[in-house]
DNA sequence: TTTTCTATTGAACACTCGTTCAAGGTGCAC
DNA sequence: GTGCACCTTGAACGAGTGTTCAATAGAAAA
């Protein structure tokens, strides 16, 4: 074998997975069969059904991965003091890590399949609700004095600004719509 | 000819494009192919093509017929005083004929689907930016005080909230939020 | 070395898809 | 009636799909 190669020869799963991710945010679903993945991760045809039994079980991992992604924006850091845990969280959102086409479009067809497909759905609202409970609870954090229920509606009221900053992003709406409604969930965040 | 049959037999063209929709809506579109439309619209497979050249043509019209279902949203009413057009306006987001799943599944596969080729894309912008226009003229016309780049920042940061509003429904969020959401967007609106 | 297990390949199969097309049907003008 | 323009049908073709599988390579164990 010639280890004169990338080091990342190795583990062809993960790159299966990664050219997966890659091929549905450019071309959404339909652009992603077993072919082109296989292309993309520069293995062959066979390999992609050794590592994942099914198409299904291929895109139900790229869900996960991306779930995954999604929960970490939330996920407490103790070293940072609560409030600033939670703006940094509120502001993430509009980061140079998330607001990428490729995230954004990966979030979008992902949304979409979920609607398509029930099993998707699942893991989808599951992930969702995850999501909103970790909102919660830094929100609880940084504000101890609100009640458990008025972190929920908070969290709630936030992602519906957020689920729409990243879908109007997508439409290359401008820079500053999106700031100022980041602001916006900051506000109600921190309302007294 | 059996004369008994709905009037509703003729005009297959548009069953055709309604079948469309509504697999659309149901199936994602994966579940739009020729053969299942044809089925859907309870005709043969041929007749398709017929009416719609291509398979593109049809989701195309499609499009064109969810962006025109929108625009109608924000459309002057000269009937009403300019500040009731744009609170209904504003309040129709959240009606029942809007906050349906099968509109709001029909517009994420829509979205998706741009987002996976150029030239949906194009028409779904434009359809975006008259929708932006629209709201902000009523913005405009209810508040004649306020500048033209003033509304045009108003109507933006509406839509961010209103896209974020019917995302969050699809995933079968409460109520209450989409309703906090909903007087959120009028106190933007009315705003001194 | 031989054996054994995992990783990897690509040809092959069965199936679905979009599109085409010859054939026929329907109603209307002449 | 004869023609004619439009509507409607379903079989057929070729391209592309997901999946299977026998064959091979490689490394580690015997």
């Amino acid at each position: 074998m010639k280890s004169g190669q990338q080091g990342e020869q190795i583990d062809r799963q993960a790159r299966i997975l990664e050219a997966a991710l890659e091929l549905l945010s450019r071309h959404g679903i339909s652009g992603v069969n077993m072919r082109a993945v296989a292309r993309e991760a520069g293995v062959a045809l066979g390999l992609v059904n050794y590592y994942y039994e099914d198409k299904m079980s291929l895109i139900r991992a790229a869900l996960h991965s991306v779930d995954k992604h999604d929960l970490a924006l939330v996920a407490p850091d103790p070293a940072l003091p609560p409030d600033e845990q939670l703006r940094n969280a509120l502001r993430r959102v509009a980061g140079p890590e998330l607001l990428t086409t490729r995230y954004l479009s990966l979030r979008l067809h992902l949304w979409a399949l979920a609607k398509a497909d029930d099993d998707f759905a699942l893991i989808n609202a599951a992930a969702f609700d995850r999501y909103l409970d970790g909102l919660a609870a830094l929100i609880g954090e940084a504000k101890p004095e609100l009640p458990p229920e008025e972190c929920k509606e908070r969290a709630a009221d936030i992602v519906v600004l957020q689920n729409g900053m990243w879908l109007t992003a997508l439409l290359g709406v401008d820079k500053e719509s999106i700031r100022r409604s980041i602001a916006r969930t900051e506000e109600i965040a921190f309302a007294a």
